[in-house]
DNA sequence: TGGTGCTCCTGATTGC
DNA sequence: TGCAATCAGGAGCACC
């Protein structure tokens, strides 16, 4: 079953990219909150961002921050979230758009045209705080991996222990923060770790390799634009062609592309994982 | 305290 | 053809 993907890390960094192009400097004029559900933290008003140029968009882990002055718009895109320029092809347009009108789930107006953030699952979260970086070192996020890769190995040397499975571990944010589903199963099998391996058995070298591979394979994915599946398309329509690359996910019954055995798929803490069997062996 | 599993949500797909 | 069931996913929270 082909299904939508959700911005990991990789993708969040591609959309990052994409949004400064377009609206570093820009006037912002309105937020106007279509689903009061997708707002969380509300440490300033709304209102606040009237008349303010946005000064950069930054990404720590899956959140993106758009930094604003004394307002931070801190926004988690989660399965289906995405941000895209009003009249974008990927819209709902007409009867459509009027059945799925909880989708556009914000608004934001600019001097460079609206910006909405459409989000088909309606997962995503929007949080208006003061410090971005305070509020997420208060939620105990790890450091980002691409941005201070020293400090986030050293946290994830520390933090990856205990005897819940490494697979389980990899998708913590406060051990590993941006590493989703599919780069922890690419990381896991360029390391040939078996995904349900206790992360209290593997020694510092072992920690450190497998850090390392999250690190190269999301930094692969980023020159690749992401990992686009069946409709993850950048704001100019361009599809992530990392998916071409993957050795293990979503490649269940097909043969591993190092032994030739046949990729498995198993369910870890509630999470489609597909490994070799023969190159991950317990 | 650490670990597990449920919940949220909806489009696409599968099976009958 | 149409309907119901199933699946996918990240993060927060309740529970053990």
């Amino acid at each position: 079953m082909e299904k939508k993907r959700m911005p990991e890390l990789p993708e969040v960094e591609t959309i990052r990219r994409d949004l400064e192009e377009c609206l570093q400097g820009a006037e912002f004029r309105e937020l106007r909150i279509a689903d009061p559900s997708v707002l969380r933290e509300r440490q300033v008003d709304p209102a606040t961002i009237a008349g303010r140029s946005l000064r950069a968009v930054r990404r720590r882990g899956k959140y993106l921050v758009l930094d604003v002055g004394a307002t931070q718009l801190v926004i988690h895109l989660r399965m289906t979230g995405r941000i895209l320029p009003a009249g974008h092809a990927a819209l709902p347009v007409g009867a459509e758009a009027v059945r799925r009108r909880q989708q556009f789930r914000f608004r934001l107006a600019t001097d460079r045209g609206e910006w909405i953030f459409f989000d088909t699952r309606r997962f995503g979260t929007l949080d208006l705080v003061q410090d971005a970086d305070a509020w997420f070192d208060e939620r105990g996020l790890a450091p980002d991996p691409l941005l201070d890769q020293a400090a986030a190995r050293q946290w994830f040397l520390v933090h990856a222990a205990g005897g819940r499975a490494i697979k389980t571990v990899l998708l913590d944010q406060q051990v590993a923060c941006g590493v989703g589903n599919i780069y922890a199963d690419e990381a896991l099998f360029r390391t040939r770790l078996h995904p349900e391996t206790a992360a209290d058995v593997l020694d510092y070298a072992q920690r450190g390799a497998l850090f390392s591979a999250a690190v190269q394979v999301m930094k692969e994915a980023i020159a690749r634009r992401g990992t686009t599946t069946s409709d993850y398309l950048d704001l100019n329509g361009n599809p992530g062609v990392f998916r071409r690359y993957l050795n293990v996910y979503r490649r269940a019954g097909l043969n591993c592309r190092v032994c030739g055995q046949p990729i498995q798929r198993i369910v870890v803490s509630g999470r489609g994982t597909h490994y070799c069997p023969t190159c991950q062996a317990m």
